[in-house]
DNA sequence: CTGAAAGCGCTTACAG
DNA sequence: CTGAAAGCGCTTACAG
């Protein structure tokens, strides 16, 4: 391997000092004024080069290298989670783009029972100025570690815990203002079918719409896909007498929409049925639900934004962006939602 | 920002030398051997302060970077690509994890007329040990200059031009037994529809199936989709009397399968379709196509790896991997290949 | 067995 | 205007 080019032999093609060529690098205006010659000898030497200074060592010594983490507790890429990861991906790598920085993906952080421990012997997670969390959960106590540790990172996603710095999704009240509408459309019974509630965004959701749809006594009987076969929820939904069939997973609601579909129950005019999200990609949302939608690339986006600030400082012009900030979820019309009947 | 946990200060914690405290944490057997107490006293005091080394300055000190950079000439999150990109990045991910390395995503790369460019002013390419290169298309100049330049990269996908490491899929063969599946099936005249052949890509699936039809004298016409309308191919395949569309995108296949049966054409029966390429994920897979797969996965892991080979050398046990190495095509039956009939 | 010291490639006061 | 030098937190010969 060819040996690596230093700003040491930038400066002797250049015939200058080392000090020299960091100076034209990262010049302050104010500091010390190179000549325009000089600048543009050094300049050209480095262009041809393609020289690009030593990411480490320019974090040794005190400067921000432009990278920024991002740490996944899953797989990132594969299709099982592409419906989560993709879209959030998708506004960090434009937001970046912006932002002039790089990614800087964790995938050597070891997995352990499918999920990656952020702190561990050998964490890497210093090489980026900071980072970005992604996951839909995630252990309170490595994130108040992390946190205390002083290191930058922003997590995508509501969190509980004291001092760390999020953009979440306000699935909370568009949860209950789907509940809203369930509640006009006259039904009395629900059932609803979640994930695992470990996670705060499924906790915001199961608040949101059963904290609504009690206020107005309707029953809601719940059940985790994780825990019974679908069969058991179809069951549920005949022996509570639901009208309704609240699903929080947009793929277990197809998965449910296609099993009555099967046992003969028509969806909305039998059952009507609403979905707390949507599949990442319009073209594969099969069924038209009466749901709400997350703007999950903006969520993305703005979870850039946040760590970037948090990195470079509040820009001059603008005001600070808020260190915890919910972003508001759309509702769908959809076609499932019907008046309630008698059954 | 709470002061850095440094070495020094484990050292001072545990009553010994800065030195010993690294030995503790990296000695190999042979070197040094420090005292199980010695020992166990620091690891004590590490596992107290959840101290982990600077990896900036483990690295300045010669430890291995172990980032791998990911250059892609498009955004390589936007769903439109992500039927391309995603399985890619699934292989070389989970290579990734298994060689330890963590990924660099060139995001800071300024995109120009929708592609990003590799070579230009703030090129941060070294901050990697190394990169994969992914697209469609790529600069054979761009490709040339960065060669010699003595940067190491591998492409993902075929590419012409010398001394560059790639690992590609054998689009030709797997085309050309696909024609040979055509021709056997009694076909004489086909439209090929496929895309811009300024890819590599596009060209071997071109030459394998024009080649092998031609040398059975199956007469095909040619169409781009980019510069005809779905009208005209449809125009085009009656006029020429075919009896078999091939198309190499999959998506493509499927508006022009949807275009077929709102004309009241039926496939197969009365015009078979053989398809190029699929849909990354089995569930999208709308029309069991008669059509080639393509291991993109694997691919991705592969360039992964002799990306790795080419930086850490060749490991022991092993033998060197192929410089340049086309991984095989499955065939995959279908149903809408039938034999032909006359029209 | 243990520590002082050089050096990795940078940035940034501080002197000329 | 320009460069010598200290220091960032480590690893690893090299001396005790």
């Amino acid at each position: 391997m060819a040996p690596r080019v230093t700003q040491q032999r930038i400066a002797e093609l250049a015939g200058v000092s080392q000090t020299t060529v960091s100076l034209v690098l990262n010049g302050k205006e104010d500091s010390a004024r190179i000549p325009e010659a000089t600048r543009q000898r050094v300049l050209d030497v480095i262009n041809e080069t393609t020289y690009v200074a030593d990411p480490a060592a320019r974090r040794l010594a005190g400067q921000a290298n432009n990278l920024v983490g991002i740490f996944t507790y899953e797989h990132a890429f594969p299709s099982e989670t592409s419906d989560f990861y993709t879209p959030l991906l998708t506004g960090i790598e434009s937001a970046a783009e912006q932002l002039g920085v790089d990614l800087l993906m964790f995938t050597s952080a070891p997995v352990v029972d499918g999920r990656r421990k952020i702190l561990h012997e050998r964490s890497r997670l210093r090489l980026a100025d900071g980072c970005l969390l992604l996951g839909r959960e995630m252990d309170a106590d490595e994130l108040q570690q992390l946190s205390e540790s002083g290191y930058p990172f922003v997590t995508v996603g509501r969190r509980d815990g004291e001092n760390i710095r999020w953009v979440g999704l306000d699935y909370k009240s568009a949860s209950a203002d789907l509940a809203s509408r369930i509640i006009e459309a006259g039904h009395r019974r629900a059932v609803y079918v979640h994930l695992s509630l470990n996670a705060e965004s499924s906790r915001d959701r199961a608040d949101g719409l059963i904290e609504r749809l009690s206020s107005s006594d309707v029953a809601v009987e719940t059940a985790q896909l994780k825990d019974v076969s679908v069969e058991q929820v179809l069951d549920l939904v005949v022996s509570a007498g639901a009208t309704v069939l609240v699903v929080e997973d947009p793929t277990e609601a197809e998965t449910l929409h296609a099993a009555l579909r099967a046992k003969g129950i028509a969806v909305p005019s039998q059952l009507s049925m609403v979905v707390l999200g949507e599949r990442s990609r319009p073209q594969d949302q099969a069924i038209d639900f009466t749901r709400l939608s997350a703007p999950r690339i903006a969520l993305g986006a703005a979870a850039m934004a946040l760590l970037h600030e948090t990195l470079n400082g509040v820009d001059e012009a603008e005001e600070g962006l808020p260190e915890q900030q919910l972003l508001p979820c759309a509702l769908i019309d959809g076609s499932t939602l019907a008046q309630a009947t008698a059954r």
